[in-house]
DNA sequence: CGGCTTTGACCTGCGC
DNA sequence: GCGCAGGTCAAAGCCG
């Protein structure tokens, strides 16, 4: 594994943080053209008059023409002053749109999710109503993972069947406060809720799935009210969403904080490069997978897909991803109707980009029988390679030969109150307005607002993070027992 | 010797 | 029903 560049990204983070009171273009034309001479820097004041001095002809002999000849130059100035000035001013009214159109975004979000709690509130009530008095877990604390009844729940969950391991939260579902000590991933609301929910309805039918997490193998539910179906669909779809990373690497995987084991690799049609499966081995019976696999076309791009969600506490390296959910999963639930096409047809979840002005870095696709979000790095305009992205988590162990690039490891990790905030179902959307906003606030170009964001490691961090941890919150519920692997268990760094 | 990777076999879902 | 593809299992081998 290479190292990570310290220096280069100090370098590229000074750049960015220097003195620009006006924005990367604003800049450019300064230098050149807009600044008057006392804004000049003094070694340019300086050089000029040294070169007046050296030629000994414009102080001393003035002439008509060459007072002319200033004049002249004086209205170019303006001129370019004005030009830039118009140039301000239409940026600005560009990044007054893309604020609109996060702020709208957002409050569609935040509609949907209210309304996709309320049903499923009605659901929940209508299957507590119909089912039997045999759900003695909806006193005991979700988080509790350490609950023998909650690992018993868990191991239902495995089933395939969402967990009911905790009361019913429908009303806290939102609610930021989980430890993430004990959840490993906070900020996972709306789908915990839900497949509580669904647990609710299904612990005393299924039967144990010998492999445990099996999202393709979810069992059928008996209850066949309209409603229910409805719900299991959902919940369905949910639970198989996905979460893709495509970036730049040269290594074999990409570090997220996590221990992972490998249990298989399969060669995938239409791709020569074979397909790694992958197991969180950070506690036993973390249903959390992934697959890793390089692109077809660029085999320097690696596409990593995550699914299921962490049973077990994260390491703050690994917060990051674990915790930052809901900005993606509340994409993802946005979209959540029964169907793609539900997506797909949803004006939160375009078929493309949802934030303006990132073509291509984020694309959720219902072609697959799941949503998948798709979050591309690949598209940097600085091209710069992944491993170079941050500083190294310092919670990952320096094993130098088997270094990762750091997908993760970006300083956010140090921050779990942002983080906690970050991934709050409500505030992810608005952490990235935020981001851009601060962004323009410091003076970061916005003329060009795709190439800024893209630019800006903190923004792509943050992003990646969001997205990334999607389905570990939204199945953290979704975990149980899997033990079914006799192999042993991962206690090592395999994160290589 | 424990833990991990490798890899062929097996299981399941899906389309024809 | 059959074949294909994706996903997983688990025995065998490797490695520190």
């Amino acid at each position: 594994m290479e190292p990570v560049d310290h220096r280069r990204v100090v370098n590229e983070m000074d750049f960015f943080a220097g003195d620009r009171t006006s924005g990367r273009h604003v800049k450019a034309d300064d230098d050149h053209h807009v600044k008057s001479e006392s804004e000049r820097p003094g070694w340019l004041q300086d050089q000029a008059e040294d070169v007046n001095t050296g030629l000994n002809l414009l102080t001393t002999n003035s002439t008509a023409s060459e007072k002319s000849s200033r004049n002249l130059k004086e209205k170019q100035r303006v001129n370019q002053l004005a030009d830039v000035r118009a140039e301000l001013e239409r940026i600005n009214a560009e990044n007054q749109r893309l604020k609109l159109t996060l702020s709208q975004v957002n409050n569609n979000y935040h509609a949907l999710q209210m309304h996709l709690v309320s049903l499923m509130e009605q659901q929940q009530n209508r299957i507590a109503e119909s089912s039997e008095a045999n759900n003695t877990e909806t006193d005991k604390p979700m988080e509790d993972k350490t609950h023998g009844e909650g690992i018993v729940a868990r191991q239902f969950m495995d089933l395939g069947q969402p967990a009911k391991a905790g009361k019913d939260e429908g009303s806290e579902s939102l609610s930021e406060d989980r430890s993430p000590e004990l959840s490993g991933s906070a900020g996972n609301t709306i789908v915990e809720s839900m497949e509580r929910r669904e647990k609710k309805s299904t612990t005393t039918e299924g039967l144990p799935h010998p492999h445990g997490w099996s999202p393709n193998k979810a069992p059928k539910f008996n209850n066949t009210s309209k409603d229910n179906e409805e719900a299991q669909q959902t919940m369905a779809m949910i639970r198989r969403a996905r979460v893709s990373v495509r970036a730049r690497s040269e290594a074999s995987m990409i570090s997220d904080g996590c221990q992972w084991r490998k249990y298989g690799q399969k060669m995938a049609k239409g791709n020569p490069c074979p397909r790694a499966y992958y197991r969180c081995t950070m506690a036993t019976g973390c249903p959390v997978r992934k697959q890793v696999q390089r692109c077809a076309e660029d085999r320097t791009i690696l596409v990593t897909t995550y699914e299921g969600n962490h049973n077990h506490p994260l390491p703050p390296a690994a917060m990051a991803m674990a915790s930052t959910t809901s900005a993606a999963a509340s994409t993802i639930l946005s979209g959540s109707m029964p169907s793609a096409d539900g997506i797909m047809n949803s004006n939160l979840v375009p078929k493309g980009m949802m934030l303006p002005g990132l073509p291509s870095l984020v694309t959720l696709s219902a072609s697959a029988p799941f949503p998948t979000l798709t979050l591309d790095l690949t598209h940097n305009p600085n091209q710069r390679p992944l491993n170079q992205f941050h500083p190294i988590s310092p919670h990952w162990p320096h094993n130098s030969s088997s270094f990762p690039p750091h997908l993760f490891g970006h300083p956010i990790y140090n921050q779990p109150k942002l983080l906690g905030n970050f991934l709050s179902s409500q505030g992810n959307i608005n952490e990235l307005s935020g981001h851009l906003a601060q962004n323009q606030m410091r003076g970061h170009p916005v003329a060009n607002t795709a190439a800024a964001i893209t630019a800006d490691p903190n923004f792509t961090a943050a992003l990646v993070a969001a997205i990334t941890s999607i389905i570990g919150n939204s199945h953290r519920d979704n975990s149980g027992g899997n033990n079914n692997s006799t192999t042993s268990r991962n206690t090592g760094d395999n994160n290589t």
